[in-house]
DNA sequence: GCAATTATGTAATTGTATAACGTATATCAA
DNA sequence: TTGATATACGTTATACAATTACATAATTGC
């Protein structure tokens, strides 16, 4: 049986400067601000930010999130293994982190079940304040 | 105390005419699909309906659904007391649950104070296959 | 009436994402 | 070597989503 996490292949150009863009940056990034970051490198059109995206996401490399139209870069180690991930997105200072919390999944595949509802993909984003910026 | 809750006043006639779009589908739309509908009752641009939505979502009326850009009417009767729903999108049919779990809310708040992450407001879509559909 | 607020109409613009072309390149089998 | 397949790339145009800016009308509270 093949293994359903993505065997990474080595990066083509394009994904490799989406992907530096996205590691640099300590905050999501939209696909036309990543446009105008690499203008410099080549880039002229949306279409080829959003197809070297495509794949990164597929690779499992960067995450979109939905709530922002937005691409970050994945800081999460063992985040392929996880079934859910939940997002905190900083409304102060843009920072996401990364939730994996196997008693979460749970509880969400399990009120999910009892409506008889088969989750395929799930998105968790929530926004607040991180602890950094609560601080100050 | 002022209540939390928003006392709904009487839908202007944009609103009524964006709401009844909303009632009457039995699916998430978009804000363009709704403009088009409307046409015939005098909408010609954008903002009367994306205006419309904006009180309409703050009255608790409809939800709007991140993941695919659209809206939808709430069906349910005790929304509004919840802190956190979870919906259910079945990508078959494009129906939408909504789901009010205390312990998935518990859950999600736990996690994130973990992490010291104060949340504010939170985003829970899943994407998957509903039990009608599932039974074909 | 009058001021303040809320709702509406319209046009223009900005932001997000994809469709539809064509081209280039790598791989593999005949 | 040729042909078939798959993947990546470049460009233009277009579709879809949301907001800015400004003017006008209706409503509400004195
Ligand atoms: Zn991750
Ligand atoms: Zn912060
Ligand atoms: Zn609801
Ligand atoms: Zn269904």
């Amino acid at each position: 049986m093949e293994n359903s996490l993505q065997a990474r292949p080595d990066l083509t150009k394009n994904q490799s400067l989406v992907m530096g863009a996205l590691a640099q940056a300590n905050a999501p990034l939209s696909a036309y601000t990543i446009l105008d970051q690499l203008r410099d490198h080549g880039f002229r059109a949306p279409l080829q930010v959003y197809r070297a995206l495509d794949k990164l996401v597929e690779f499992g490399l960067v995450h979109r999130l939905e709530c922002l139209n937005a691409f970050v870069a994945c800081r999460h180690p063992e985040c392929e293994a996880q079934e859910i991930i939940a997002f905190t997105i900083c409304e102060a200072c843009g920072q996401v982190g990364e939730i994996s919390d196997d008693s979460l999944a749970r509880r969400i595949k399990k009120v999910a079940k009892e409506t008889g509802f088969q989750s395929k993909k799930s998105t968790v984003e929530l926004r607040g304040i991180c602890q950094a910026c609560h601080a100050i």
